[in-house]
DNA sequence: ATAAAGTCTGGACCTAAGTCCAGAGTCAAG
DNA sequence: CTTGACTCTGGACTTAGGTCCAGACTTTAT
């Protein structure tokens, strides 16, 4: 697959696809005699997981150390649990964080509807 | 309260406190004679919101928007819904889109467990 | 009354995560 | 074998969200 392909199916720029290789979420992709890059199925779900990850408040940096934990992780993936497990767990105190947001939020707005507002110094008309 | 005070318990920096000022995120201070910004306890609330808002993927501008549909709302805090409720349902989709990539993450940690890693082109060792 | 601590403004600077060239080379379809 | 679409590198530029001055003024505690 070819650079611009990758980024269609990930649904990003190629200069997203070039960026992230550069950052390490990406393998350094092998390359045709011309220096054209060739990639696998794995940079497209490797981006996937990257944006998703993202989107979730995780850096890239994040990202990269995790999959590189993973690759790292020796000959193959279940030699060590990895980290992804350790997303996980992030993920479930996310899980959490948005919660408890979540509810304060509600709380505000109830505190609100009842007249005793905490975000706006209101002259409780 | 002046605004170290606000920055001490809002925990942020006080130029934290001026930049969310000049974003909209806190309306505009009174002042002192001398100049001095003079906040209530709503501020404190504002920047707390925005903190736990912004940790989950909102944007400034975001905050600032519903902040001051809210404050713009009329007279008083009931005197429309407003956008908390917005902001609740943007949570809620948030829980479900977290909620999704996990899901996506343990699916990829049980398929690498097994040896069909999607996130590593590894040579099946 | 003075010193230490706090605050003011305006502007420069910073990081993360991209985005956008220019200029040169490569690929593939007709 | 040409032509239009792709790709390469390197560097400049962008936006969001801050952070950090300098130099001047204000407050507060002793």
């Amino acid at each position: 697959m070819k650079i611009g392909e990758v980024a269609r199916q990930a649904g990003v720029s190629v200069d997203t696809v070039r960026f992230y290789e550069r950052r390490g979420v990406l393998l350094a992709a092998r390359r045709r005699p011309s220096g054209y890059r060739i990639f696998d199925a794995t940079a497209v779900e490797r981006i996937r997981m990257a944006k998703g990850l993202q989107e979730l408040g995780f850096t890239l940096e994040e990202v990269a150390d995790a999959l590189a934990a993973h690759d790292g992780g020796g000959a193959t993936c279940d030699s060590e649990r990895w980290r992804l497990e350790a997303v996980v767990d992030r993920l479930d105190a996310k899980i959490a964080e948005l919660a408890r947001v979540r509810g304060a939020a509600v709380e505000s707005l109830e505190d609100c509807l009842a007249g005793r507002c905490r975000l706006t110094p209101s002259r409780t008309t």
